[in-house]
DNA sequence: AATGAATGAGAGTTCATTCAT
DNA sequence: GATGAATGAACTCTCATTCAT
């Protein structure tokens, strides 16, 4: 007895934004497509007229979000002139997505070790890309003066790392707007990669301060 | 038949060996015990000679690794007498546990979600400890003025994930040495703070030699 | 939407088709009506304005091919004169069958296990038709002295045997050429039911020399 | 809770005796598992201690009973003196193997189309190495006279599929004995390949007494 | 007459766990 | 302490079948 006026094309989208959500939560081995089913709204079977494997559904999801953050990096981030306004807006994309936009999101990076080699490879071929446009910010910003760092690569990992970690305790319905954490971060970059304060406009007028004292 | 020779203590060891690197490789829903049997040389069964519960097994592990942690903060970074000196001695014992001392660290960050919730309690009752000794550090700095940060919190949010995130890329069998890595790190997280730099016995002269050049 | 310029007769004749080829590769439980849909060019959905169950399929093209064999049977064996004459006739049908001719006369042997009860005794109602048809030419033939057998039963289901097992190896695209594979096997025949084989002008000179030479 | 007393080995038996007796019934599409494992008694689990998947399960039981069949060959027929008698060792192996002793033998001849594509190679060397004992025997049969065929491959497949159609009809608790069976199944080929009858000791009285009153 | 979306039962397989030996 | 044999529940995936459109 098939549900009355169901479409293919929501119930699609149904499944990936639950999936979603529940591998962020419990991990892709530690959910199972029982509970999915049940999530959506349909028997387990059904799944299959949209997917062909678990392993699909991981891959698709990863994949998605991967695209998007990289088309994102490449609207917003790439448009800005200088290092510094194109690092700021890489934070304020990054802290955005990894918060309140999506938990696909937080998949990508924890769940990568459960794609299959194939897999495997093609997700980490777009983050690569994603974090050399980061790396090509801090390397740019080195050349023209804006930053003071001595070991990019490093560097880039400090701050991915530092801006990931903010998807596993951040709480949308917590106290803190997320402009004021995208500006706090904001900030932190700016420190992390030595760089010159003149032109923070978007930065907390207290940051501002120390950075004329700092002169 | 027992294995001649074989001694529990050393079974449960290798028990706890290998399956932490099991579970740092691909999750604590990722493995089965028949695998960990296999790598520790015995059958399934003589498994729960040592172990109740999988469950267990990965409690203990993050048990074991979270009081360790805990105890080294109380034995070298506590004991450092400013509150910069203990952040770089902070620095220094969280890059060197998950670099090449331990995978069972790893799991303490990443599998927390596959505790059943008593031993979910317990585990995060000792992060919360072990991150209070950072903050606590980060506050001190400020009151005293080695540090300027403007939110504290987020401060420590900030540098547990870049420190953190050491160990998704880190290589033991990379060029770069665990030392000079650290020194980075140590550099790093002085900026993120804000840190006056003239004190900076600990870090590495190129960076003093920037910093000189900064002003 | 329907396929412009389709017409259920001819969709129903390709289902029955598609189903008899794809059975007798793989059997009546290794095939799925999937596999039958995208061979015919239609949905799953669609067969079922044809056949009310899978069941019904199979019973319904192993009732078409025996009734069919029976009326061959009928039409050009029985109009035969003699014993011998109709049983050179029987293994040419037999041959032509069990070859080019139908992929549904393979299922006929062998799924037979795959009927449900009620279906099962229709059909081999059918089988044992068309078997003592066989039969009553051999005992017909022992009567007039055409034939020298001993236990007519196990002759027929020797001959049957013998038959039948063409269609497990011979390949249309082979060398051998039917009829002349229809040769041989009647020859197989005569000797098997110890004919007399003056009349045999359709069987092969060697035949007929080692024929005189045996007298 | 285990099953007291339970033998590896001896459950091991069962299940291969079980399927091979399941899957002469059913096929192998056709059988289930769990099935299966009631027949044995145990749960559909624990066949896994012992196959490691349904294919495996098939394939070992064509294997055995493919070399089995084999190794008999070389220790009965090959050693008889005459290509008569090796032929008529033959057919009273083959008739044996095909009725009362084996239904793993039937499954030999029905269920190769479903095994995987390695699996079945390697079964179907077999056959082919079976099959060719019996080929030789025909052509030495006709270089030393025994025996007069036209076209020795031919002949070889009338013989294999009247010997394996048995298996279709024949009923364990039926009437006829197997040496009589036996009997007229080896006068059967003697008669299709046109045996010289004088040297027949190994073949019944009736028989000679026929070939006698042919005459 | 055909499609697309769904069902629900059941398939092969895995796995944590138990326990007599 | 260790093993080998078993359990039973749960998993991913398949499939015949239904039916509104």
């Amino acid at each position: 007895m098939r549900t009355v006026g169901s479409i293919g094309e929501v119930t699609e989208q149904k499944i990936y934004a639950a999936a979603a959500e529940l591998i962020a939560k419990r991990g892709y081995e530690g959910i199972n497509l029982r509970q999915l089913a049940k999530d959506v709204g349909v028997q387990v079977g059904s799944l299959y007229n949209y997917i062909s494997s678990k392993q699909e559904l991981l891959f698709n999801i990863l994949n998605g979000v991967m695209n998007e953050l990289i088309d994102a990096v490449k609207a917003t981030v790439l448009m800005e002139y200088t290092p510094t306004a194109q690092l700021q807006a890489f934070v304020k994309l990054h802290i955005q997505y990894h918060t309140n936009k999506l938990p696909a999101v937080v998949i990508a990076t924890s769940e990568l070790r459960s794609l299959e080699p194939e897999n495997y490879k093609k997700i980490v071929r777009l983050r690569v890309e994603y974090e050399t446009y980061l790396r090509e910010i801090l390397r740019k910003g080195c050349e023209d003066g804006s930053f003071t760092i001595e070991n990019v690569r490093l560097c880039e990992y400090a701050i991915i790392g530092m801006l990931t970690g903010v998807c596993v305790w951040y709480n949308p319905r917590g106290t803190l707007p997320i402009n004021k954490l995208t500006n706090y971060y904001q900030e932190f970059v700016m420190r992390l990669v030595g760089a010159e304060t003149r032109d923070a406009n978007a930065r907390p007028t207290v940051v501002r301060a120390k950075a004329v004292a700092r002169r």
